[in-house]
DNA sequence: ATAGCGCGAATATAGACAGCATGTC
DNA sequence: CTATATTCGCGCTAT
């Protein structure tokens, strides 16, 4: 079928496909078609990675829009849905705008209601639902990528529910999901009502096989030489044989150490491959690499570069992340050794994909656990690119013949395993039965359980009562904080029950914040010490007060010296019952459910309770029991993420914060985005509330935005001006914006170096003549700034 | 005494969505 | 019960 043959498309887009050299359209693609994709019927695609599903779901999209609908794109990681909206931009010759909504970015210009296509993640979608907008019901298609991750734990439910809630709006809604293969496509089908394409189709080829002794032993009988050198290293010896080739690899490991010392290692091999222009550009990359953190994950990762091998996984930046994956397309960067990040995630395909590690360790199964066949498969499913490889090769590794034979068996010849709806769980049905409740799709249980009813789970459970009991434990749950009302029959949402849905908490998460706030309002006498006494831990000097500086116990703090004395005057004693430290607050979010906590390693557990030894009285709630180990572990790791949070907030540099709570640059970003989110939470709970904190509540969340101590947040508050300036502009002798508007320009010049910089600064403060031309920076200024960078690196090389 | 070494023991282990209103060094 | 790369820490030896 040619893409001219199809009917029911803008014009133009026929010809456009035909321009990007589509000559017809792949057998999935055409069976689609066939099924009616394009003519608004429900499709369920279930096909393998990189087989066209994209194009599947941009004919539906098209012809719904030029049926004179709107389309949304549903999918599971913000960074997708740049990609694909800037694959979908290339519509906008033919009269197609699109847009984007995720948590984090919003496409400016006009208002999303008039798109024809919004990309969205299903947590966005969902949030949209609930907050009634608009557009959502004249919606005429939808597309879920990925629906398989209906089967995960934590976000599987979410997309879920939001698809049934969509549907449900608007009756007439047409769906289409995309899935990779999967044990039960027609099961999906069945439940979306759909049409289903289940094919194991690929455009190019796909050799799969496990190497074992001096071989890669390929599915389809065939067998390659690739002789392991006398270390013994299967992967450096597979990633040579294919640079010998003139391919890359991406290797898939199950730690992130591993994958950094894997790249460490693998740049030996890379390196020998490199042409002097290719040296080169990759000395620059692994410049600008370096510049965008100035911690150790990002030098280690430029060292790499510099070799044409990188390290790909979670704790990288998000520009890393982008540099890395943009080089590696460019075919500069010859290996990337990587996480499971890269799987899931933005297309990076390889012309060999090796699976060193299949299992990973798994503390609730007590060891290593091997990796699902579907999760192996999306691995490997990166191998070959379309267009540029004649074939893709994936390869697993065995270190004997039995592991051979079962790693042939389980992910070679194997089926991956049936798609499960997780929704009969609590924390699921907190969120979202809350949500169902407010947003009015349903008033009584009987309701729920008939909404209910939409959803994969009750497709895969008939007269299973699960969904049932726990439908019961959760509803009570929400009654008995008040987040529900139910009077008979009928069950509504309470104003905070509303105002919890919309700002899309966990209801527990909410019950924690709101439980915490109004205990710090109660004064000190509901949070007696539970947990002190624990004589001679460390000094007696401070045990009156109860309280010690951030940085009396991690002491290196480089700000203490100068500030301490004016830090114990803001401190936590508590004779202002509505003042809250930020620490407390920190702490609060991070005990919530909410929050993903930093782990205890050995050796945190008496830090952090030395910690909470010191600084107690700062914390909201009750400290639990010692001897419930649980919930006082729970208790310590919110406190170190807290404490995290708080240096971070205190403008301790990015590189002692990594080392010191052992996290990446992408780790502590995201710590405080959440942070952030679940702080202006609380502050909305609280004004709701008339809860009296909300000053501090404020002023912890400002503190964490911007990284700064409170002196500085009148400074940050100009453009231009982050954590750095604006304590360089505060050493100067320049406090607030005020005396930044009237200040010496020699000495706004010394602070802030460079010309431009100091005028675009001087600018956005609402200063009229900011032209530095002629001024010359004052010494005393420049020195301030420099004797503190000094004083910093010394620390840090403590 | 001490630096240097080998070897068994100990240690640690993936990922990432949401609100709101705009911009770091 | 299951793995593995890496670091730690001990006791040993050669200097």
């Amino acid at each position: 079928m040619k893409p001219t043959e199809l009917s029911g498309l803008p014009a133009g887009v026929g010809e456009h496909l035909e321009g990007e050299g589509v000559e017809s359209l792949y057998p999935p693609q055409a069976e689609a078609v066939e099924r009616g994709v394009t003519d608004g019927e429900n499709v369920v695609a279930a096909v393998p990675t990189a087989s066209g599903k994209t194009l599947i779901a941009e004919l539906a999209m098209l012809s719904a829009v030029e049926r004179g609908g709107t389309a949304l794109y549903i999918v599971p990681l913000r960074a997708l849905a740049s990609e694909k909206k800037a694959e979908f931009e290339r519509w906008e010759a033919y009269g197609i705008d699109v847009g984007v909504s995720t948590g984090n970015y919003e496409s400016d210009g006009e208002w999303l209601a008039s798109r024809d296509i919004v990309v969205a993640t299903s947590e966005k979608v969902d949030s949209l639902v609930r907050n009634g907008a608009p557009w959502i019901d004249d919606l005429s298609c939808v597309v879920a990528d990925e629906v398989h991750l209906v089967d995960d734990r934590e976000r599987g439910p979410t997309l879920e529910v939001t698809l049934a809630k969509l549907r449900r709006i608007n009756a007439n809604l047409q769906t289409v999901a995309l899935s990779a293969t999967v044990g039960n496509a027609a099961e999906i089908a069945d439940w979306l009502d759909a049409e289903l394409v289940d094919s194991d189709w690929r455009p190019i080829d796909l050799k799969t096989g496990v190497h074992f002794g001096n071989a890669i032993n390929f599915a389809d009988g065939s067998q390659r030489e690739v002789p392991v050198d006398s270390g013994g290293k299967q992967t450096p010896a597979l990633v040579d044989d294919t640079l010998d080739e003139g391919g890359s690899s991406l290797v898939f490991v199950n730690s992130r150490r591993n994958a950094e010392s894997a790249a460490s290692r693998l740049g030996g091999v890379t390196g020998d491959h490199l042409s002097d222009q290719e040296r080169g550009e990759l000395r620059e990359l692994a410049a600008d690499i370096r510049d965008v953190s100035d911690t150790a994950t990002s030098d280690d990762l430029a060292d790499c570069v510099a070799d044409g091998a990188a390290f790909h996984h979670a704790g990288l930046s998000s520009e890393h992340r982008s540099l890395v994956e943009d080089a590696f397309r460019d075919r500069l960067i010859k290996v990337i050794a990587a996480t499971p990040t890269l799987a899931a995630g933005v297309n990076t395909p390889s012309r060999r994909v090796i699976v060193r590690d299949w299992r990973r360790y798994d503390p609730e199964f007590g060891g290593m656990k091997p990796l699902d066949t579907l999760e192996i498969h999306q691995m490997m499913g990166r191998a070959g690119r379309p267009g540029l490889d004649p074939y893709g090769e994936a390869v697993l590794l065995a270190s004997n013949n039995d592991t051979k034979e079962e790693l042939f068996e389980r992910y070679i010849d194997g089926e991956p395993e049936p798609v499960r709806s997780k929704l009969a769980a609590e924390p699921a049905l907190r969120t979202h039965l809350l949500a169902t409740v407010a947003s009015g799709f349903a008033n009584t249980r009987e309701e729920i359980l008939e909404f209910l009813d939409n959803t994969l789970y009750a497709v895969q459970s008939a007269g299973n009562a699960q969904l049932e009991s726990v439908t019961d434990t959760v509803l009570n749950y929400l009654d008995a904080n008040e987040f529900v009302d139910r009077d008979g029959d009928t069950i509504t949402a309470t104003e905070i029950g509303h105002t919890v849905s919309r700002l899309y908490l966990d209801p527990m998460s909410a019950a924690e914040i709101i439980g915490g706030l109004r205990d710090a309002e109660g004064g000190d006498d509901g949070r007696a010490r539970q947990y002190g006494s624990r004589g001679g831990l460390s000094g007696d000097a401070d045990e009156s007060t109860g309280f010690t500086t951030a940085n009396d116990l991690l002491d290196d703090d480089p700000l203490a010296d100068a500030e301490g004395e004016e830090e114990g005057a803001s401190g936590g004693d508590g004779d202002d019952a509505d003042e809250i430290s930020a620490l407390g607050l920190y702490h609060l979010v991070s005990r919530t459910p909410d929050m993903y906590q930093l782990y205890l390693k050995s050796g945190d557990r008496e830090t952090y309770e030395e910690e909470l030894f010191e600084r107690e009285t700062e914390l909201l709630g009750r400290t639990p029991s010692e001897y419930d180990d649980v919930a006082f572990e729970e208790w310590l790791s919110a406190l170190k993420t807290a404490r995290m949070l708080e240096d971070w907030a205190s403008e301790v540099d990015e590189d002692r914060i990594a080392e010191r709570y052992g996290v990446g640059p992408g780790d502590i970003r995201g710590k405080v985005d959440t942070a952030e989110w679940l702080l202006n939470a609380a502050e909305r709970l609280a004004g709701e509330l008339d809860l009296p904190n909300v000053v501090s509540v404020r002023e912890a969340k400002k503190r964490v935005e911007d990284g700064v101590r409170e002196e500085l947040l009148d400074l940050t508050g100009v453009r231009g001006v982050g954590r750095k300036r604006a304590r360089r502009l505060f050493e100067a002798g320049i406090e607030t914006r005020a005396e930044l508007r009237d200040a010496d320009k020699s000495v706004v010049l010394g602070a802030l170096r460079g010309q431009k910089t100091a005028e675009t600064v001087l600018e956005n403060v609402g200063r009229e003549d900011p032209s530095m031309d002629g001024v010359s920076a004052d010494a005393d200024a420049k020195r301030a700034g420099r004797e503190e960078e000094d004083g910093q690196a010394s620390l840090g090389d403590f």
